[in-house]
DNA sequence: CTCCAAGTAGAATATTATTCTAGAATCCTA
DNA sequence: TAGGATTCTAGAATAATATTCTACTTGGAG
């Protein structure tokens, strides 16, 4: 009978618990004033359990951020592999996103909250090789394209805020109360409005 | 001789004194670990004249918050003044927005650190009239070009993120090191690509 | 069975935000 | 200009809380 983490046990329930209760305080109070000692109310864990797993504050919140991207990115990577073609990855490009704010606002909220902070540009082993395996994922998608003409010839730098910049920026002002619609209302909107963005002209 | 901030003088300096260290601060360390104590050094300050005049450390962000949206604002304001049009009105909005970015880097970063904080979202007075003088300078703006079919028949929120959701996404990876080209090198594609999205279509 | 590494707990410590009290500078009014 | 009210400043005292430390537990390897 005895729950899967009953206490003291070793299964790595301990460090998603602590990860899905430190979500919830960042994301109701903001990362600094969340508390160890409330994450730890939270999650059953102790603070000196806390510290075990992730060293710090600023480690919980970087051990979020990754695993946000991650599943971000997975979700990105397995749409992408079922279709082929320039304009309906731009717009799976889109969607995928769209659908992942709309189903995990919370991870959304927090990984706004933290990428304009400091440590997401420092150097984190985990962040970088993150960062690189997405610019990976689109350049293995799109670079063909790019090639073949049938997207426009852009600084590669740009590809990507003119694809989903619109969407990031609408998100966040939903995300923070500042626009009604939830973002699927607006999904082929954003889809289109990308694919008229990057397309070849004649 | 002395100093036009000496000691003790009522004459307003302090107060700029502390947000200009505030900002420096802020920008190095991040807000969570700026210290009050190096505020206060950095700046001239007593610990407790920074809390007289700005309450918490939490105040600090959201006056330097309020004073940097103002200040763009102003610029923006001015520019859109000064022509009469649609599509130079949206390149306006984008171009405005590129070149006090660029003259401007330590305000933008933090504005991007905070924007999405906890705080951003409270009921702020100064925040919330500032909101909607932006709202209103926007509607005052472009409405009638809505109304006669200058512009793309649009949700109004969408028109903020199609016209400068990409430059605020370029200019995030750019201000965290993640995109080598200052953002003035792709004006010219950011502009014709919000006039793009926004325009009316044959 | 014993040992070892990883995990846990909670008290002790350190750091730092915030509050408090007193005093100095400025402003306003008569 | 005098005097009182108000704003501002300073720095010590307090409180909150992040972090460190030490001892104990658990589960697995040999």
């Amino acid at each position: 009978m005895a729950r899967a983490r009953a206490s003291g046990t070793q299964d790595g329930g301990r460090r998603e618990a602590i990860l899905a209760a430190a979500l919830q305080c960042f994301g109701e109070t903001g990362i600094e004033a969340a508390a160890i000692g409330d994450i730890g109310a939270r999650s059953g864990a102790s603070v000196g359990s806390i510290y075990h797993h992730f060293g710090s504050k600023e480690g919980i919140a970087r051990a979020l951020f990754v695993e946000g991207l991650r599943r971000n990115m997975e979700l990105l990577a397995a749409r992408l592999a079922a279709v082929r073609g320039a304009e309906v990855g731009v717009r799976t490009l889109v969607l995928a996103l769209i659908d992942w704010i709309g189903a995990h606002p919370d991870w959304a909220r927090f990984i706004y909250m933290v990428s304009s902070s400091r440590f997401a540009a420092e150097a984190d082993a985990a962040l970088r090789e993150l960062s690189r395996d997405y610019g990976a994922l689109i350049e293995s998608y799109f670079g063909p394209y790019f090639a073949s003409g049938a997207l426009r010839a852009l600084p590669r730098e740009c590809f990507a805020p003119l694809v989903i910049g619109p969407v990031h920026d609408y998100a966040r002002r939903w995300l923070n109360g500042q626009a009604p619609t939830p973002l699927a209302g607006h999904a082929a909107l954003f889809a289109d409005a990308a694919w008229e963005a990057v397309r070849a002209r004649p």
